[in-house]
DNA sequence: ACCTGAACACCGTTCAAGT
DNA sequence: ACCTGAACACCGTTCAAGT
């Protein structure tokens, strides 16, 4: 069928790096998920044996280490490029721009979260991110008591995303009716009733349930309005 | 040595059960972590075969899914006899009660967060716990929108913890003096400027950095106070 | 310097077999 | 009904060996 001539001719295979390595595992976790990412899937991706990855990096840590800067990087180079006036009161739109375009970036990395939980505080490309975020409250007029509570409010919304913990579809159990309905709503009373009216007020929200940029925005602006006044009183 | 008379009179040992499964899983969690959650550590814990357990439980997604119920079922007994009025301007001191005694059960299973993140909204319990959470804020006089909203807004607060993504001591590199200190300071000037003012403020705040709690309260609070003015201005 | 084969110590899970 | 032994298909990683 296919001819196989790649493993046999040409320069056999372009040597590999550290950058490459991590460059193949971003693409490998955009396509599957970081489920997929496996020392010997990353290793087959380039066209060489698991243990050779092991000459590049020391293990697997090291690559998702890597490639949460990786999307760091990818990060500062959007916001970098924003150039939003940040003096006095304009701190809000500053990072509310930029928060946004952070945003962006990862839902083109939808496994990006789960990664920077547990090791963005190491990445240099996202403490770079936080400094100059720290930066635009500081041009704002904050304290650095105030911009610190600041960050520590914002969480991960400081880089574009929020847990999606509370997604009530799933709750139903889908397959219910009639009884199981009742049941529902006599256990989950104050759930229910929300059901009931977000369905009745906007059918075609059902399947999605809630619009996520829109629930993101409205957080992100609870947060920033909320610290505006905080920089306001302070700085009277 | 030791006489090891378990295994060979007696009644045996008890026998395995969905909830024995489970309650031995919680504690593996509390004692080593998530990562020492193995269904054969779990099965040697119980005196029993990794292959028995799959007789209880389908899978260990499962168990995971079991734990992080058995952790809400923990939660909504603390929470349901709290009993604080929550009429009208109330409701906030109510929520605020509620999830901080959340919170308190969080901190004793330390491995929560990373579970709940997964899998929290498919969990019985948790589900129950924000209804009852939801109702608080309807007896305060919020519209079903304005509740919908401020449940994506408080996201895993809600639950009492947020994820301590920015923890800027472990950037520094920790070992590295001098030169690579004055380097720091050149490359995240705001964040140098952040960490010498607070170390200057309060010398003793160094080891720990930030005090949890305390920021978890500011932004509880920051978006409680947030809500309780769009409430107002709603009902007027 | 760069890459690999064979091997190790782990996983979760299946399935036929025991009591 | 409840439990188990043997086995399978995966992991990440080491280490001596190849070019």
């Amino acid at each position: 069928m296919h001819v196989a001539a790649d493993a046999e001719v040409g320069p056999a295979r372009a040597p590999l790096s550290r950058d490459r390595v991590l460059r193949a595992a971003v693409r490998i976790a955009d396509d599957g998920g970081l489920g997929a990412l496996t020392m010997r899937r990353l290793a087959e991706d380039l066209g060489a044996e698991a243990m050779s990855l092991y000459y590049h990096v020391a293990n697997k840590d090291e690559v998702l280490d890597g490639i949460a800067d990786a999307v760091g990087r990818e990060i500062n180079e959007v916001v970098d490029a924003l150039d939003v006036p940040s003096a006095g009161p304009q701190w809000k739109q500053a990072v509310r721009r930029r928060i946004l375009a952070a945003r962006e970036v990862l839902l083109r990395h939808p496994w990006v979260p789960a990664v920077f939980e547990t090791r963005a505080a190491m990445s240099p490309e996202i403490l770079r991110y936080h400094d100059r975020l720290l930066g635009l409250m500081r041009d704002g007029g904050f304290s650095y008591d105030l911009a610190h509570h600041a960050l520590h409010a914002l969480g991960s919304r400081a880089l574009g995303f929020s847990q999606e913990l509370f997604t009530p579809a799933a709750g139903g159990g889908g397959a219910g009716d009639g009884d199981e309905l009742a049941d529902l709503a006599e256990r989950l009373p104050n759930l229910a009733g929300l059901l009931e009216h977000i369905s009745h007020d906007d059918p075609g929200s059902t399947l999605g349930w809630c619009d996520d940029q829109e629930e993101f925005e409205f957080g992100l602006d609870l947060l920033l309005d909320g610290l505006d006044r905080l920089r306001e009183r302070s700085s009277s």
